[in-house]
DNA sequence: TTGAAAGCGATACCAT
DNA sequence: ATGGTATCGCTTTCAA
């Protein structure tokens, strides 16, 4: 129960025989040491077990170590393994991670970024979609001099640093794999028409289509909603209308299962018999934005979207920017991964 | 670009014509301030729109309104859930969350816990299984005087102050929905024999069975790997070898689904005929720890563990404990939900 | 009930 | 290349 005692500057200064101002600028690499008061500050803080109070720090306006982070819903996946990412590259580097929530619909994210600005951070991420906020938000944080990154699944067309990841390439990438693989009757089934992720997938599907002088009807792009069922009635009415259809892309995992069921119950697939789950006439793909793709036994090519590479590049874009602001606008983009169909 | 001007407790007390220590009074409701005085102060802050610097008042030892949470893996939806919900409510009450990652082995945990000591937080929240650190981490967390709470999803016996699912009752539940629905031949399937999930919620079905005086075989008890596969035929085997089980416990979601496959393997259901896909012979149930339920279109009935509600629970006893360090150990039980198959 | 003043720990300006 | 010291914004005795 022996509070510890805290090891300031002071006690490294006594330590190492020289003022805190000494200690203070070797801590920061500032002002030029030289190498042997160096080497006896740092044994001094070795010795010590002195670590920098941050509150003092920042105090008196040295950088806090801390990122913000506003994430939309931290319950979706896809920026649960965002955040995961993100925290554990910050980790690595020595800094930490403030984690608010901004609501789905972005509907706190000012109020969240006032907060984080004046806790004192040194860069702000919004993960998700700001909704209309997005300009208010480059504004504020432009007014208090504070870095600020976006990151969301689709690109919401604006002016700022931006991470995101590449729908378009991952759409294209499956559907090659499909056609690599000998299909050219291909369909796309799921999503909501009304989704900006769901119209640069499609987008990545229709233009390799063209590319490769496949057949495109725009008949073949089945719209359904986010549940196993209507995906697996998308499916049937599909086939029953286009027998030909030999693949299918999936808008998601949770389409691709429905799509799965819709398959066997229109007859094509060899049945139901486990033995013979792997073995199909109409082949799937779709796009995993979690690790979920490891969870389902369906055959299924998956392009993988992965939230936790995109955590990896976001730590490493903020870190950037923190050190450099004046940097010029940046849009980056992570680019997708292909798991093949066992 | 105009740098919004910092509001300090020194302009609050010049505007509201007292001293910066009645101003810092009235904000930390300590010492006995008349109402006047109250009132002049707050119209001040209200109006200059001051917000206390955190670094300052935990510099000068005040409290920092930050908690730590470690979290040994927020990729698992469960914890992601849980930090969601915990976020959520500290939000709500002008709390902030400094996040940090322990590992699944939680070899991380005691280096992240000295940073957050060293950082400053008023409190420390320690999500997942701690591994082999639990006592250090107790230990440590004392000796710098912060209140430290466990949160898991199983109950690793300690002293420590602790949050937790019902494990037992949630399996109580479902089995007793079973049997008030008319089942006699209750089976469980699925989950690995070392897991002390598995075991707390085996304990709470077998303990069911016997309570209503009906068969308990230890070869209706199932282990299987978590994949859909090995469920479907851990599944089969058992209803081969046990024709009259009449239902099914499943260790959780992914259980659930394997199990349903496994069920339409051994003709033990209408057919794959979606219009069918509702009727069965042999009834399921499951557990589920995050929103997973909501996804699948499989008749199932679910004991739901809802993270979120997990988090408001540790959100409140956190709080507690920064308030009042001096309370006793507490073993707070998060009660599950039910939600019947369609 | 309220105020004056001494720090908390680190930084940076100004000397030396 | 180093050292003295005022200062950041707030909390907390101690006095009045």
């Amino acid at each position: 129960m022996t509070m510890a005692k805290k090891i300031t500057i002071n006690d490294v200064a006594l330590a190492a025989g020289v003022s805190v101002t000494t200690v203070s600028l070797v801590l920061s690499g500032k002002g030029r040491i030289s190498a042997q008061t160096g080497q006896r500050v740092h044994n001094a803080i070795e010795e010590l077990g002195f670590v920098r109070n941050r509150q003092a720090s920042a105090l008196r306006g040295g950088q806090t170590g801390v990122i913000g982070l506003i994430v939309s819903d931290l319950a979706q996946a896809f920026y649960a393994e965002t955040t995961s990412g993100l925290t554990e590259a910050l980790e690595s580097e020595g800094r930490m991670v403030f984690l608010l929530q901004g609501g789905r619909g972005g509907e706190h994210m000012l109020a969240r970024l006032n907060t984080l600005i004046t806790q004192g951070v040194d860069g702000i991420i919004i993960a998700g979609s700001p909704g209309e906020a997005g300009a208010a938000l480059r504004a504020r944080a432009q007014e208090a001099g504070i870095p600020l990154i976006f990151a969301s699944r689709a690109n919401y067309p604006d002016d700022n640093d931006t991470v995101r990841p590449d729908n378009m390439l991952a759409a294209q990438r499956v559907t090659e794999h499909l056609i690599a693989q000998g299909h050219q009757r291909i369909a796309w089934v799921g999503g909501e028409s009304s989704s900006l992720i769901r119209a640069e997938r499609v987008g990545g599907y229709c233009a390799t289509l063209l590319k490769y002088g496949l057949p495109f009807h725009s008949e073949w792009v089945a719209e359904c909603g986010a549940s196993q069922k209507q995906a697996a009635e998308a499916v049937q009415s599909l086939l029953s209308l286009n027998p030909t259809i030999d693949a299918i892309v999936c808008y998601n995992g949770l389409t691709a299962i429905g799509a799965w069921f819709g398959l066997l119950r229109a007859g094509r697939q060899t049945g139901t018999g486990l033995d013979r789950f792997f073995e199909q006439q109409v082949a799937l793909a779709a796009f995993a934005e979690a690790r979920e793709q490891g969870q389902y036994d369906i055959p299924v090519t998956w392009a993988t979207i992965s939230g936790r590479e995109m955590g990896y590049l976001l730590a490493e874009r903020i870190l950037q920017r923190v050190d450099d602001p004046e940097r010029v606008l940046h849009h980056a983009v992570l680019p997708p991964g292909l798991v093949v169909a066992p």
